[in-house]
DNA sequence: TGTACATCAGTGAACGCGCGTTCACTGATGTAC
DNA sequence: TGTACATCAGTGAACGCGCGTTCACTGATGTAC
């Protein structure tokens, strides 16, 4: 072979990589395989090599930045105080940092209202996405009983992409910080106490 | 002229209301303009007698819709009992009902995550949707200043476009109809009591 | 009232571009002998 | 150890399609005279 043993793998991983940020910053259809591939330095025809067609190329993305998330999250409780986990994941989650940083942030505030439209394949990653934060969070959230809790940190999870995703396509730039800073107060206040 | 008076806004306007589902079901990058004027009987050539390109049909349209919302909106709160407007807001919003109609249904909801990524027409169209929500709906947000109340009125509306496009994207149906069940019964109980 | 011309909403062929996908080819390395 | 052949990640031209946009044309009605 022309390169050495492994190399595949790692191109394959890099053209995941730069697709699971170029998704969450341009949605699913701003996305040209050509421009993907010239960004790591090869050509388009090569892609095929790696991915059946490009649906294959965003179900794996989208996995990829589940995993992502699903990896931030359980270093993030980790290093939280005890007790003061969830707060530490509100905060997080509707910082600046991460409302501007769509590329690297949750997929599924960058995503939402486009995963809805994609076949089922994608669907299905989307599931296990929310079924991963739920079991991720729940044991954070207050409540007298596990059904209790995760159905807490749904009404969490999707009221926190509603809100990432709504300052993200505000304008104005004021608007969108008092948005975030009063609804991290709001939610706080009213997933933190027990 | 060939056509009575007052048959090119006619036109005009059939023309958008197509154009304003269409983007809500299909997203911003799936109406192809050959079939939504197909759809009206009419061939693509046309469509420039009435917009001058695909960018200004999707400012009027998503515009079309937020008037739509707001009118919705108004005649919504006019028949709700005194003091049970919020009430009747939040349970209807988050319906099965408007879960499952997208094209008729909020455009804030259908269309979030990617007019974030539209050009800066769109995204001022958007914050007008967001600013006519907030002040019909702060009115019967309980707070001490109008302040409050539209600050917790925003909060309310981007939790519930989060909880509406998340359970549009969920695939599994009963976890949908749970998430929307339990989310109703929370918010209600979160912005209802003074 | 009648005739000639102007108007313009709508038609449908054509253009150009972007992009997903295919395919014959390359050339460095691995393997067989 | 050396030679012949196989492998296969990556190349880049080419294909085909969808789609936004343009444009010459149509033909019924309005207007000027």
């Amino acid at each position: 072979m022309r390169y050495t043993s492994g190399h595949k793998e790692i191109t394959r991983e890099r053209i995941l990589r730069a697709a699971s940020e170029g998704f969450r910053k341009k949605g699913a259809d701003g996305v040209a395989i050509s421009d993907l591939m010239e960004e790591l330095q090869l050509t388009h025809g090569g892609f095929y090599r790696h991915f059946k067609n490009k649906e294959q190329l965003f179900v794996e993305a989208l996995k990829k930045a589940i995993g992502d998330g699903e990896h931030f999250l359980k270093s993030a409780t980790e290093n939280s105080p005890k007790g003061k986990e969830l707060h530490g994941i509100i905060a997080t989650y509707l910082s600046l940092e991460h409302c501007a940083d769509v590329q690297h942030g949750c997929p599924v505030a960058a995503l939402a209202t486009e995963v809805a439209r994609q076949p089922k394949a994608v669907r299905s990653a989307f599931d296990q996405a929310i079924a991963a934060f739920i079991s991720l969070v729940a044991p954070y959230v207050p409540g007298k009983s596990i059904k209790e809790r995760e159905s807490k940190a749904r009404i969490l999870f999707s009221g926190m992409v509603g809100i990432i995703s709504m300052a993200r396509a505000i304008s104005d730039v004021a608007a969108r910080e008092e948005l975030l800073k009063s609804s991290r107060d709001m939610y706080i206040q009213a997933f933190c106490s027990p």
